[in-house]
DNA sequence: CGTTATTTTGATATACTTCAATAGGGGTGG
DNA sequence: CCACCCCTATTGAAGTATATCAAAATAACG
């Protein structure tokens, strides 16, 4: 699992160019907001370049993330009148919007499309089902270690640079700010990764991180 | 939200008729497994009466339960060739069993069945994204709260059954069993809900249990 | 009814959080 | 170019919610 383009990895599908010709670019400065949770749902949107959070919040402030979506991902994807999550620019982000009236159209007229739609929503899915044994049953370590491997895959390589603070990181493991630095500074002490500055991280021992990953 | 039928509360919504001509039925008996993690993903269910659990596994035999399906839900939605978790009954069971390759012809030629599919899909979606919050950031208490609403929002009622074991509850909510039994305990001596055997649940203050699952 | 599985209850342990302080890093203005 | 400031990250010490280990009680079942 090397090298793969990241749109090609993840997010673009067959059936996908249909879409292209409705949609209309977007952008955002880092910390914007694409939509709130509770909002009408009246789009999609596909990632061009940044990354994008999607935000739960409880009533007294505790907040899940519950994925990023990099460059090639599409999310919005909702049911019903309300958006169920709010998205938020992690980076300065430019996205694609495409109005969700008309995407329901061009599904009528051209069953790609939906095909494509469902696939995109079943590898969200895929990845919830997989997030939620993250934050169910595993450790601090076995959250980093998951989510380094996750990164790195994304990136196609095993140097890459999180977009991310800290505190976004939390908040998507369902750790505090505080364990996910601490956890940083343990994997590198026992030199499974490397670190230069804040963001850019080196998979030292892959093989390790993978065992630990699966809970091994 | 009281007194709806809990198949047009959840799983079946317009354009699902098409599916039932080319389902075959299936009978399950407690324990029994639907299909495995990593099998390969030739069909989608419909429970017809009874509980399914979707399960995911760590090396070390820690296990997450991801959703529970009850009657009138779909699951198996997949992408890609493999099952991305297994799914065993949680009690006796009968499903609707649908051949991939027939719904996917479907979708070809009713758009209508693959707006049905992409709705499931989200729904799922909306109710892993509420679990990730769940699981990533609810107390103990908070979660069974959660827990118990949303299975008397499942039944039309506030006096419902519960399925499934305290080793299942515990898997779905990231606890273990004695943390369970010692919430359902404090819930009950607190007056919110009241139990009457191990499995007959009554929600007492609705509104107290509320604010406790949305962190008030 | 005896036997086994499940649930509840109790005592102790611990991974992670919380609270608190220090250190680094990047940008801006002097 | 350096100094300052703010924001983010790291490190430390103490506390706590939940896990773990252990046993009793209840329920399920042949």
């Amino acid at each position: 699992m090397v090298g793969l383009p990241a749109a090609a990895a993840r997010g673009t599908v067959a059936g996908f160019s249909e879409l292209d010709r409705i949609g209309t670019p977007l952008t955002l400065k880092r910390g914007e907001t694409v939509f709130y949770e509770g909002d009408p749902a009246d789009a999609y949107y596909k990632v061009v370049s940044g990354a994008i959070r999607s935000c739960k919040l409880l009533a007294d402030g505790r907040r899940q993330i519950g994925q990023f979506f990099l460059a090639g991902d599409l999310f919005g994807l909702g049911v019903g009148a309300t958006c169920l999550f709010s998205a938020e620019a992690v980076t300065d982000a430019v996205l694609v919007r495409y109005a969700r009236q008309q995407v329901d159209r061009l599904v009528g007229e051209a069953p790609a499309v939906g095909r494509c739609l469902l696939l995109v929503a079943a590898r969200h899915l895929t990845a919830a089902h997989q997030q939620m044994l993250l934050l169910g049953r595993k450790t601090a370590e076995e959250r980093i270690a998951s989510f380094l491997l996750a990164m790195a895959e994304h990136s196609g390589g095993d140097l890459f640079l999180l977009p991310m603070t800290r505190a976004d990181i939390a908040d998507y493991l369902g750790l505090t700010i505080e364990t996910v630095s601490r956890t940083f500074t343990q994997l590198r002490h026992d030199g499974l990764i490397a670190l230069r500055g804040t963001s850019e991280v080196a998979i030292a021992d892959r093989d390790a991180l993978e065992d630990i990953a699966e809970g091994a």
